[in-house]
DNA sequence: TTGACTCAACATCCTTTGCTACAA
DNA sequence: TTGTAGGTTTCCATGTTGAGTCA
């Protein structure tokens, strides 16, 4: 009789094994045996061709999660969808529209031992609060310092990683909070040596400019359900503006810009590297590890970068936007740490950067939840994974060509106002510059 | 338990012209 | 004819995180 087990993040199949495609002979161990996520599909085989098998990849459990949430009707949809398509794939939706329910629900669906995976401690917290409250039963954790299994159990993306092969054999359900962060060539392996057959991804943001969404597809399933913020703007989330505002660089600024930029087109021309796709830019950056004059290049455009994000003007408009949103609730976002600080000197708002650590960055989130500060200026930490509280003003200084990041920002200020307010998201973006095609790649 | 530190991993990092192959 | 996708791999810099170690 052909029997199927989990044995260290692969499925081993020991007896009469039939031809299959996704099955290999390991000759070290004289075993022929599966990566652990294709448990479900070695199942699907075995069964279309009616063979007799004993499956003790997971011991049999006795649960019972049930939820009292009410679906909205797109949540319904999704996790329709995700049923539909066998239980396996992506859940697309924006920042603020509930993803987590949709997950809730289907743990509520199938009553098995789940894992969540998420990318930080911060939402590690979150999750557990949330499923401890929702199923009132213990919720483990892998990550923050501990390591304790539950039926459910939340863990990191690093812990996950680093424990996949030993609780490989534990879940039959795993959802990926974030999920695009599993197209990451070392967390990719965590889904690799996971038997859960039940698989959902969550993000806001499924593509990735590399194209390692195509990876995370084969590992937890095409997206089976999208909206985006425009979908649900005026119902379920704020209505909303983008504003571009251009600004001059200062003569000076103008003047540093140019040479830097220069320096960096020069090279370009003159050692025919054309710049068309990012790794096109890679072999740039391979150059520069001998070629002094790539690497003067590379400087240089760093140099130009900051010149165009940092700009004067950029701080001058600033404080036109803060003069007209005095009463509302503004996050200014940057992309370097200098600037966060320099603002937050002259506008006396309180900083976030990852220098800030963790009791400090709670009460200041904590006094922006409670109207005490009506402001707060960040780099990237507020981007994803942190529990920031509502605000109805973005403005975005600099930021990278990232639609992901543009999209995580605008979710900042989309969940639904109190009032029925629009949010507002402001990009200041220099004049004559680089950042015009920055800021047009994240649209 | 905490805080400070190091380390590894991840993400972004991109020009504006012309070329080719291929699909609509 | 017109529009568009193509291609690729190891480290210039900055920002951010989690894990691990040590005092």
């Amino acid at each position: 009789m052909l029997t199927l087990r989990y044995d260290d993040g692969t499925i081993r199949l020991d007896g009469d094994v039939p031809d299959l495609p996704t099955v290999e002979f390991d000759p070290r161990s004289d075993a022929v045996r599966a990566p652990a996520h294709q448990y479900a599909a070695v199942r699907r085989a075995l069964d279309d061709r009616g063979v007799d098998y004993e499956d003790r990849v997971f011991e049999p459990t006795d649960l019972d999660f049930s939820t009292t949430y009410d679906l909205r009707e797109y949540q319904r949809a999704a996790l329709d969808a995700w049923e539909a398509a066998d239980r396996r794939g992506v859940v697309e939706l924006p920042t603020g529209s509930g993803k987590t329910v949709v997950a809730i629900a289907a743990m509520a669906a199938l009553s098995t031992p789940t894992l969540v995976v998420v990318p930080t401690i911060d939402l590690l917290d979150q999750w557990r609060r949330e499923l401890i409250e929702e199923f009132d039963v213990p919720v483990g954790q892998l990550g923050g310092g501990e390591q304790r299994l539950e039926s459910i159990t939340v863990s990191t993306y690093d812990s996950a990683y680093l424990r996949a092969d030993d609780v490989g054999d534990r879940f039959g359900f795993v959802v990926f909070d974030e999920v695009h962060h599993l197209g990451g060539e070392g967390y990719r392996d965590a889904a690799r040596l996971l038997a859960a057959p039940a698989r959902m991804g969550l993000t806001a943001t499924f593509e990735r400019p590399d194209g390692a969404h195509e990876i995370i597809e084969q590992l937890v399933g095409p997206v089976v359900y999208a909206l985006d913020a425009d979908d649900l703007a005026g119902d379920h989330l704020a209505d909303y503006d983008v504003r571009r505002i251009e600004v001059e660089l200062t003569p000076a600024e103008r003047e540093a810009y140019d040479e830097a930029q220069g320096t960096f087109v020069d090279y370009l021309r003159t050692s025919n590297l054309s710049l068309r796709s990012g790794s096109d830019y890679r072999k740039l950056v391979m150059r520069s590890g001998n070629d002094p004059r790539a690497r003067e290049a590379l400087l240089a455009k760093q140099r130009a970068r900051e010149i165009m994000m940092n700009s004067d003007a950029k701080v001058d408009v600033l404080e036109d936007v803060l003069d007209n949103h005095r009463d509302d609730r503004v996050i200014v976002f940057t992309a370097h740490t200098d600037l966060v600080y320099r603002l937050s000197e002259r506008f006396l708002m309180p900083a976030i950067t990852n220098e800030t650590g963790t009791r400090e960055r709670r009460e200041i989130l904590d006094r922006f939840r409670e109207g005490a500060y009506g402001r707060v200026v960040t780099a990237n930490v507020l981007d994803e994974g942190v529990d920031v509280p509502d605000a109805n003003v973005g403005v975005v200084l600099s930021g990278s060509g990232s639609e992901r990041e543009f999209t995580q920002r605008l979710g900042r200020v989309l969940r639904p106002k109190a009032d029925g307010g629009r949010a507002t998201l402001y990009e200041l973006v220099s004049a004559e510059t680089a950042e015009e095609r920055v800021a047009d790649r994240r649209r």
